[in-house]
DNA sequence: CATCTAATTGAAAAAATTTTTCATTTGGAG
DNA sequence: CTCCAAATGAAAAATTTTTTCAATTAGATG
């Protein structure tokens, strides 16, 4: 299924009509890898539809955001930006804390934990974003060499 | 140790003064269960120091963030908070998706799941952050009644 | 395809939020 | 206590977001 087909489902279920404006913006979202600003949206989607107001742009990421179609997040600076919801599903990374690298990896064995953390809490987890911080290979190796 | 102490402790190694402001927006935000957002953090850091001027939550916010003692979380209504992130050092806490209500819990049995990075990315692990997301208790209750 | 209509749009204006500037005050070192 | 850099509040400026409104458009209907 295309992206815009996606965008499209979502919005005909909400007697929402599919209009440039909306395929631009969805279409900037969707194929990022990261969160992006406001400014951020309307200056990649203003390509793709050069009349494009800012306005929209508000109104049309609230649309989106009540859709179900698009996440707030915040970005590696801290700030806040617009992602996908498919892409904003979770989150693995370790970072070196030396040199900064980010590596993902792959989530596993989380079962016990999480289930440990519904029986104490009675929250039913959906989802989980996992931060490791240590020391990289490269970095450990220098400092071995000291 | 106190609050106040967690405080001054990263406000004197950035050569940074315990102010009046400084310790009411600290005491309202560490005392505080849910993400709060600025004017709540105004209105309420107001009562312990009348004097208080907006500018001076946001300046003091800036500071907190870069001193990693506050964090920005989403609130009830889809808009940003602020949350204490030091009183809960090791950043082990589960979060409701409805209502955005934050609570921390004591994190076991991630040692599989560590171990596995480390062979895998060839990092050595520190420490880490784990956020879980998912629906709490009573939110749960309401849902299962419609 | 032409017609119709409610939804959507962009521009301008208004409102709200955030940052900058600057004179005054204050924490804390000496 | 004295001193001074850091911090503060008020006002102004800048920026971001929302509202208003007339014009345009998607898409349903025939
Ligand atoms: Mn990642
Ligand atoms: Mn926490
Ligand atoms: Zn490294
Ligand atoms: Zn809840």
């Amino acid at each position: 299924m295309e992206r815009v087909d996606v965008l499209n489902e979502r919005l005909s279920k909400a007697n929402l009509k599919l209009t440039k404006a909306r395929k631009a913006i969805w279409e900037t979202i969707a194929s990022a890898a990261e969160p992006l600003s406001i400014p951020q949206i309307m200056n990649r989607a203003k390509k793709m539809c050069p009349s494009l107001g800012l306005v929209t742009v508000y109104r049309t990421l609230a649309v989106m955001e009540k859709a179900g179609l698009i996440k707030l997040f915040q970005t590696k600076d801290g700030s806040m930006g617009y992602v996908s919801s498919v892409l904003a599903a979770e989150s693995h990374h370790v970072q070196c804390i030396i040199c900064k690298k980010v590596v993902e990896f792959e989530c596993t064995g989380m079962e016990d934990t999480i289930r440990a953390v519904e029986e104490k809490t009675g929250f039913c987890i959906e989802r989980h974003n996992l931060e490791l911080f240590g020391i990289c290979p490269s970095c450990m190796k220098k400092s071995l060499q000291k």
